[in-house]
DNA sequence: GCTCTTGTTCATTTTTTCTTGAACTAATCG
DNA sequence: CGATTAGTTCAAGAAAAAATGAACAAGAGC
């Protein structure tokens, strides 16, 4: 009786362990795996894929200590990668009646997410460009003769590389 | 005017900056510069950018040495990271006569870099990615009522996901 | 054959990045 | 109010990534 009672309570099949509030069912489990290895290939932490992974997974935004619980990381990371995937338009906050705390979804639109990632990581470095191509195109035009040819001949290329980069992000977006 | 500028492109090391000031113009290192920032937007190491950035400013083709020495950058790793620029197609080796190092010259075109890098750094990511899929639609596939209802909705975007993006690489090298 | 040059490999060290946890602010509830 | 809960920040530690340099292989020139 009381070993029948202990059992569905802490662990018995796999459904009913699901409904449960801290634990993952497998597709979870490779779910989140595949937004790790995403997040990874584009430069970010580890954290914020798990986050974002259990979000995308989860039909109900979840609160903060739920994150913390199933993914089993800490506070501060939690709170870090939530405050950058919100930053990113990745995840939005969701106000959820009699319940003080924040509750998290994750953002579903591909055409978003790109955006967002683009707008935040991306961009600034692309600015940043610009700004070099600028600085290089005028030290060129300090110099003479054939260094002088060299150099110009450089610049062009980086220009006309600039040039069909800088078209590829609005078709890019018109896709995803 | 001119110490200010070099100043504000070299990393504040002293002896590297004098180093590189004796055999580098102030455009080559500026480009250099930008090669390096842009490697490590697509998560490629410092050192891998110096040495591209280096070849793309000469005219001719480089021996190791001259690499090493210019950049003030360890014999290991300019071997290390002339190997992998030659497996993406970065770079290419060139024979010339009466010499017998082997001589370096960056490849110049757009659209070989960049399906050289999808090929060799993204390319098995993406495979993986949809081994992963499969997996996941495997696992969906055992559950039963509602929680299978929302990992089939899940697995329903990635699919979605997946095509999307699938037809984007080719798109892309249309235009490079 | 021996030596000297060229280039690779890999264990170690250095640098960078990520995570943690505890101190702190804020603000809700009783 | 004071206690409790939610959430942020940041210094310190842990982990991951990259650079170094010395040992090693390969082979050209003498």
């Amino acid at each position: 009786m009381s070993v029948f009672l202990v059992d569905s309570l802490a662990q018995s099949d796999p459904d009913s362990l699901n409904a449960s509030a801290n634990s993952l069912a497998e597709w979870e489990l490779a779910t989140i795996e595949l937004f790790v290895h995403a997040a990874q290939l584009i430069g970010i932490p580890k954290s914020m894929g798990q986050i974002y992974g259990l979000l995308f997974c989860s039909e109900e935004p979840l609160p903060m200590d739920a994150i913390i619980e199933r993914l089993a990381i800490s506070k501060g990371s939690a709170s870090q990668g939530l405050k950058t995937l919100r930053q990113i338009g990745a995840v939005q906050t969701v106000y959820q009646h009699g319940d003080r705390r924040d509750h998290y979804k994750a953002e579903l639109g591909l055409r978003r997410l790109f955006s967002g990632f683009i707008a935040n990581q991306m961009g600034p470095h692309l600015d940043n460009g610009v700004r070099r191509l600028e600085h290089i195109a005028e030290l060129t035009g300090q110099l003479e003769n054939e260094a002088r040819d060299v150099a110009e001949e450089r610049l062009k290329i980086l220009r006309n590389w600039h040039n069909k980069t800088s078209k590829l992000l609005p078709l890019v977006q018109k896709i995803l």
